[in-house]
DNA sequence: ATAATGACAAGAA
DNA sequence: CTTCTTGCCATTA
């Protein structure tokens, strides 16, 4: 549906996505990407990873990771930090996803 | 215009 | 579990 593609109302719209992860919970750049393709033709999670690597400082970005859970290369150390202090859980290196994985719409 | 490069993902082996 | 292959899309060289 939506024809839309420009390219600050996409960095926009995964930024407010990001805001809206509750605390204690984490959501995959594909599961962003995901829920914006109704209103965006163009968007891909790679697209969605470029944008946090380059904007996401303004939002809890620790709260993105990655399908398998695992955390943004190079801030493994702060994200783990960040997210364990909210309560999420661990397995080895990668988060627990059963448990913590979170999608809009289904509020919660 | 082609090629390489990413905070990615899913499937095959 | 690891590695490789495809598909994805913007950016950079």
């Amino acid at each position: 549906m939506g024809t839309r593609h420009e390219p600050a109302a996409y960095v926009e719209a995964v930024l407010d996505v990001v805001e809206l992860i509750p605390a204690g919970k984490v959501m995959s750049y594909g599961a962003i990407a995901e829920y914006l393709a109704d209103r965006f033709d163009r968007g891909s999670a790679r697209r969605v990873g470029t944008i946090m690597a380059l904007h996401g400082g303004s939002v809890p970005w620790y709260r993105v990771v990655n399908a398998v859970g695992r955390l943004p290369p190079g801030h493994e150390i702060t994200a783990r930090r960040q997210l364990a202090a909210e309560g999420v859980t661990f397995r080895g290196e990668r988060v627990n996803m059963t448990a913590h994985a979170w999608f809009p719409a289904d509020g919660r």
